[in-house]
DNA sequence: TTCATACTTCGATCATAAGCAAACTATCTT
DNA sequence: AAGATAGTTTGCTTATGATCGAAGTATGAA
């Protein structure tokens, strides 16, 4: 009975369409403004104030405020984590989907989950080094080994004050795409941020989908063999 | 907004109470009449045929006709672990939890998960069989070592029957309480029935708290001990 | 100061869907 | 055959909550 009231409670945050679609844009990663997410739900900034009232009150995003703006992010990587397995669900069971287009094609290669990378890359990248030893997965959560810190390191993550913040520096997150793990936590952001900075990749505009360059993909593909 | 209507498709169902806790109900593994469940659901019968029909129809739960009686149960491991994970994310986001109960305590010790242990106790048990070289884990899948195969073997597990049915024999399901994997798939339901026909724990009523005997716990732990 | 922007709160409307009683169908019992 | 039990369907009521316009608050810009 308990557990029902709360599965009741996060199931009726989400279950509401635009408050969906705000959450699913927020998976992007970015902040983003009261106004930009009644856009992306197609309401009227009213609307969209009270529902984003409901997803903070019902802590599945945190609010910042800037200025005379609010930005809005997912509160967590648990609840990004969350509607990444939703979505998984929502995808074997949906009725009968279609022949996956282009889009569909380019997300299940690369997106961004949160704030990292997701999709065939993502699990890609994780098999990699878990497969060298630089990180040992145990369910969740993960570690670094020291052969791993060392390498890390060389591709120039700051380590050091990534180890200070009260943020996981290692942590898995289950991809709905290919049903297998990819690199999330501190260094699962710094490893997007870093493909991002040297231009292997860049972000679609208004989507979660990572484009690879044709040169950024082989160069991706030389650093996961080491 | 593709990703948001899959979402709040999943959100709604989920959002319900009755349908909430006729989920919650369903957790426990055995399949429940419509009757049983309205009654778990504290609604009138039709209402709760109301609430069944579309959690069919969503493709939540699966029916079996069986006579006049129609047993539910959850469609699939996946819905299971879906629902395994939003309470976890409710618990870390629960307004202000009070201090665990009694009952609260014995499920995160060990409770049934759709049809394998969980909790405290089931996270300790895949540690044991990965520790020991027995199963090897990749996110969600994973594998029986050759050294596993024998060793199931010996603990009176068929393992050819298992191997020829559709559902895999290894996997890991995140634990909300403990944050770490415990064993599912065909082996965890194994392991289950294992404990439980050896008379080491026994399954409290309308609940899925799983009751270790003192004796029982002991001999639990030297299995895992090896 | 005055205006503009970003957002919230208020108030009213409206639609959806949750709820149940009563009637209906299907299966089992005797 | 005549109950009895399990469940669905129908029809109706009711309540919740999603929606937006209008007014209010707070911050920034001119």
């Amino acid at each position: 009975m308990k557990a029902g009231t709360d599965l009741a409670q996060i199931g009726s945050l989400v279950g509401d369409p635009a408050r969906a679609n705000m959450l699913a844009a927020l998976m992007g990663g970015t902040a983003l403004t009261a106004s930009e997410l009644a856009l992306e739900a197609g309401v009227a900034l009213p609307t969209a104030s009270a529902h984003l009232a409901k997803l903070s009150d019902g802590g599945l995003v945190s609010v910042a405020r800037q200025g005379r703006h609010r930005y809005y992010a997912l509160a967590d990587h648990r609840v990004a984590a969350m509607l990444e397995n939703i979505m998984g669900v929502a995808a074997t069971l949906g009725p009968k989907r279609v022949l996956p287009g282009p889009r569909d094609k380019a997300m299940r290669d690369a997106r961004v989950c949160y704030d990292h990378l997701a999709g065939e890359m993502g699990v890609a990248m994780l098999d990699s080094f878990v497969g060298r030893g630089l990180i040992r997965v145990d369910g969740e959560r993960a570690e670094m080994s020291s052969a791993g810190a060392s390498y890390f390191a060389g591709l120039g993550i700051d380590l050091d004050t990534m180890g200070r913040k009260r943020r996981p520096v290692c942590r898995t997150c289950l991809d709905w795409s290919v049903r297998r793990s990819h690199l999330a936590g501190g260094l699962g952001a710094a490893m997007l941020e870093c493909i991002l900075t040297r231009g292997w990749a860049r972000r679609e505009k208004d989507s979660r989908v990572i484009r690879f360059t044709p040169m950024g993909r082989r160069e991706f593909e030389m650093m996961l063999r080491g």
